[in-house]
DNA sequence: TGAATAAAAGACAAAATTATCCTTAATTAT
DNA sequence: ATAATTAAGGATAATTTTGTCTTTTATTCA
């Protein structure tokens, strides 16, 4: 469906929603840990979801790392989507027909529909926010960053 | 969505399933003249769907081409993803990871679910010859192999 | 101010995907 | 049989994606 690169971005915005506020900053190291992801290849995705600190805030130093805002939950999960400049994937043809449109449709235009309604739809009517609230998730990472933890 | 072979893939099928019969085969140049991909990145693309003609047959010689058997038309278009290594993506999780499921959902498990379910649809219940059955396509390809068409 | 910390930025490397070219094998017609 | 045609197969190259490493910049604390 997305790149890796945009499967880690979903990944890392909905942990950091889950983990920090303004006061509680997590690192890079802990963000990379917890998407499982390498810490220098995530270091540049974040720059990509920081810039304008329009989806997390970052800051440098000791005690920094990055936060979300209570602004920045309430943006739809396309907003990521935009930062990754993967968008389009919601909107895009099957077959991957540039001119495939209602007026010119390809052959699987009408069956594909409904399917892309329902992705567009995901990313657009759920806020971030929203997205990060379930709590299986948290409890699955934890396991996960410390797979020798006693029972 | 899916790799550009993949798209390749379906698109070539879809053709060769509307032009081609038993007697009348598609040549290599014709089919990547009409799905718009290099000759010999499609003549790889061929050779993996006609594998053991499971999806199309083909011929060498003069004459030869390829062709799809009524009995392939009536194969689901999942086969075509499997033909290519990708039916994976049908049922993978939105995030990439791998042990997402019912039990250990992922925090957009729940939201994605019938996206998936819709896409496994799409591909499970629809069959080759189905999706070909759409008559706005020929017209487009013909539009687009001769652009310079008068009228 | 100076040292330590943590992210930003840039250069580079590896791997996967996409694309090209050349040779071989099969089929048809002469 | 020989030549012509068409796909199969193999080797190689270009591009994109993914991943790594090093240096720079901002911030905090002593």
């Amino acid at each position: 469906m997305f790149l890796k690169t945009t499967e880690y971005a979903l990944r890392a915005v909905l942990y950091i929603a889950r983990e920090s506020h303004e006061d509680r900053r997590v690192s890079l190291a802990a963000v990379a840990r917890a998407i499982g992801s390498p810490a220098s290849f995530t270091a540049k995705i974040m720059q990509q979801l920081s810039r304008d600190n329009r989806i997390v805030c970052s800051v440098r130093g000791p005690g920094g790392g990055f936060y979300m805002t209570p602004a920045s939950r309430q943006l739809p999960m396309q907003a990521i989507l935009e930062a990754m400049g993967e968008e389009h994937l919601m909107t895009k043809c099957v077959l991957g027909l540039r001119q495939c449109s209602e007026k010119q449709p390809c052959p699987m235009h009408e069956a594909y529909q409904p399917v892309k309604a329902g992705l567009m739809r995901l990313f657009t009517h759920h806020t971030i926010g929203e997205m990060a609230g379930e709590p299986e998730w948290r409890k699955r990472l934890q396991q996960k960053r410390r797979p020798g933890l006693k029972r």
